[in-house]
DNA sequence: CAGTGGTCTAGACCACTAG
DNA sequence: TAGTGGTCTAGACCACTGA
């Protein structure tokens, strides 16, 4: 409904099979084309995460195709996790802020296969100017306002011993998308990151890539690892990125394998 | 054709929508036995990498089924990298041994974008009888036979420079899958070993799944690789499977990440 | 019960490939 | 031209959810 304005200008088409569709230089099948605009309703919040889409036949009549056509759009997006089919319930923007235990996209798991969920420790938070580097890879301007996190994540305590950290992150946020995050704002929240950027400045992370490498610790990163100097550690930076492949985080964590492994899987 | 024998014992269908299949005790669509019976044809060698399958529509006639339902099942399989739909030819099975220059789970790359092929060198290939831990983790009997491989490879050279080490690989591989396979067969051949395994062993491999960690260089790696003993390298180990999540290769691999970086895509 | 997604069918035309 | 996969439609029934 109040989509309508946004998404009615989908070139008319008219009943039969093969519909060719013009207004599109590069062709693209009408499934494709309905995807497209339901991607744009996501980006432009239309729909926020959480909530139910209309459903496939109000869609169907709305773009004037068949259900099996806006059908195949969703199972698109469902299988690139922007959209959650439930059977008799309906078809809800995924939300990657549920998961209470989960982080969305630590691959790190404890060697032996315990599920014990890690403790979050904020060390650091200041606004500042994007590096140059950081810069570069946020597609930001040179000097524009940056945020910068430094944090630890802790294995939880044996018995009476402190709890072991074993990832150490720092992050950088365009400060423009992240206006009021203070160091207040993060120590006060309960809950993984990713799920305060959405549910705090409606930003939405729906994937990312990361670099690995192995690296010698620092004196200061051992310190805060409580690893010696130059022990190895993993290195992974990570370039988060909303709809549209737009870059909102870069993050750059280093975890302690002793007890730990990163894991993944190929295909 | 060949084919009727194995795969034309699906349960019975007469015609209608949401036709209801016996015969298995958890419910699963259509077309989910069908892409079962289909995988069971490919783990069977009935039809080989590179070949076509039968077309849509003789599938459809064979299973009794709309063409419909038969999409589905193959378009699962495709997503899986088990199929490959060529339009106007036919379905293909999928074959990873073609790219010639492309390895096929290494996702080691290069910092700067060049796509140099790295250099294969043969350490050593023998047969011996598997420890407890790779027997445990390929599924073996403890003191099955094994076949254990060494090898490097190497970053090519610049100008009048040696090539410089970047992966060491151990494998190991279950003696029985890989009968004939002895040092000198190993360093005769040109290209990815995956593909060897394909051509010569009828060895197909599906995925796999790694645990990455930072280690120190060992003495004998670090001379191996043209490092300083201690030096922070990337470990892989590497399960790889085949059809039906059967190991076929357990490999470790040590990385040089001082120019190179794993890279990983997450969604 | 009505409404939702899930499966299945039957048949149409399109786009590509190859003889 | 015939055969293949690719897209689209229209309509049926099933399985699940919640009032």
């Amino acid at each position: 409904m109040s989509a309508s304005a946004t998404l009615s200008d989908l070139p008319a088409t008219e009943a039969g099979a093969g519909t060719a569709v013009e207004a599109t230089p590069s062709f693209s099948p009408l499934y494709r084309q309905i995807k497209a605009l339901l991607v744009r309703g996501l980006q432009e919040g239309e729909w926020l995460p959480g909530q139910a889409i209309p459903s496939e036949l109000v869609l169907a009549a709305r773009f004037r195709v068949s259900q099996g056509t806006v059908r195949k759009a969703i199972d698109e997006m469902a299988t690139d996790n922007l959209l959650v089919r439930r059977q008799g319930k309906g078809t809800f923007v995924a939300s990657h802020a549920e998961q209470a235990t989960q982080y969305r996209f630590l691959r790190l798991q404890p060697d032996d296969g315990s599920a014990t969920p890690l403790q979050r420790r904020l060390l650091d938070c200041r606004r500042m100017r994007a590096p140059a580097e950081v810069a570069r890879l946020l597609d930001l301007k040179a000097g524009e306002p940056a945020v910068q996190v430094r944090r630890l994540l802790l294995a939880p305590a044996e018995a009476a011993a402190a709890p072991r950290p074993v990832v150490l992150d720092d992050l950088w946020l365009p400060g423009t998308l992240f206006k009021g995050l203070t160091a207040e704002r993060l120590a006060a929240w309960r809950g993984p990151l990713y799920r305060l950027f959405e549910a705090e400045f409606a930003v939405q992370t729906i994937g990312a890539e990361e670099k690995i490498r192995a690296v010698a610790a620092s004196a200061e990163e051992a310190a805060l690892l409580e690893v010696a100097p130059g022990a190895p550690l993993l290195s992974v930076e990570r370039l988060t990125h909303t709809y549209g492949e737009r870059p909102v985080e870069l993050r750059r964590g280093l975890y302690h394998t002793a007890a730990h492994h990163y894991r993944n899987v190929l295909s």
